[in-house]
DNA sequence: GGTTTCCTGTAGCATTCGCTACAAACTTCT
DNA sequence: AGAAGTTTGTAGCGAATGCTACAGGAAACC
């Protein structure tokens, strides 16, 4: 296998190993064993820890926007998309990628220079994507809608993080019975 | 100095550190120059660092509720509460509280269940908080807009972080020029 | 065949992590 | 004063961190 091949290969499995574990939970040696290999060969696919760290984060951020592009449903109305988009959101496939999504914003909160970096970009996709969904005719609105959809989406995620279901089920008005 | 006084004002220290660097900087030895003793008397005062860091937690989650309490104003309607809110979550002495409550959300989010309990209950203080702050006369559709008034900032505090304050001004709606 | 380049395993460094054993102080009570 | 209990410093353990020096093996080129 050549080297791109497998630096590629070694890549995804870095990816799935940090979208199970976690940010927080990457260090060298279990990313290594993740991806199997040794910490010394990761070290020879890429320079160094941050460097490695970019790459698999570009890779999931990829992964994600077409994840995002296949699911191009017909605009709606802005109650309808969060509907769609809170179930989405919360499905198996993707939820884990919102985990991580989160761990990137407290870091990006604490000062962290490349995570806010990354995240204003992964956000700013967010938001277009959001466009996407909505019908609104005047572009204008349509803007102003989506920030309150992207917003409303981000908050909900921040409070099912910490067992508010319920606060969430409130506003997207699914009924529980 | 005795004993409860002596702990009391290091665990006021503690969490003005805390509130500085974030909990992924709070490890003992860096906490303990932070508190003007060594992490040998850390652990003499607490039992491990668990217990640490939930004395901490609890300590600034009283300051928080402390400074909620004293921020009472008159109940608004959802616009006018949601503006006023966001601004005091943007000012310097509240911020550095949302940066950390970032922090627990992403780590209860990631299977932590220390943050995901002390965060969960922070959440449901921010949501009583907020419905003293609605001025709404039925008690069911106060409730349900005091979901969408705390969904709402926390989604805008998600994207502040990450540098999309523009966005945020498209909800708030105030004017930038 | 020999040389040079690419790949990879072993072993280790220096630092930090939470935590602990041991023993000096210092207080307090008798 | 002496014994008992409370508070502190010193030193270190075993594990994990990112990273590196060194060398052996494989492969490719001449």
């Amino acid at each position: 296998m050549p080297l791109p091949d497998r630096r590629a290969d070694i890549l995804d499995r870095l990816a799935d190993h940090v979208l199970a574990e976690g940010l927080a939970a990457a260090s060298l040696r279990p990313l290594a064993r993740a991806a199997g290999t040794s910490d010394r060969m990761l070290l020879y696919y890429f320079p160094d820890k941050a460097a490695l760290m970019a790459a698999t984060l570009s890779h999931l951020a990829a992964r994600l926007q077409a994840i995002l592009a296949a699911a191009t449903a017909a605009p709606q109305p802005l109650e309808v998309a969060r509907a769609e988009i809170w179930a989405a959101v919360q499905a198996p496939a993707i939820w884990p990628y919102m985990r991580l999504w989160l761990e990137i914003v407290a870091r990006a909160a604490q000062g962290d220079a490349f995570c806010a970096e990354v995240g204003g970009g992964i956000a700013r996709g967010y938001l277009e994507w959001c466009e996407t969904r909505l019908a609104v005719a005047d572009p204008t609105a349509r803007q102003a809608q989506a920030a309150a959809l992207l917003i409303s989406i981000e908050g909900m995620l921040v409070l099912r993080s910490v067992g508010l279901d319920d606060a969430c089920a409130l506003l997207v008005g699914q009924p529980q019975a």
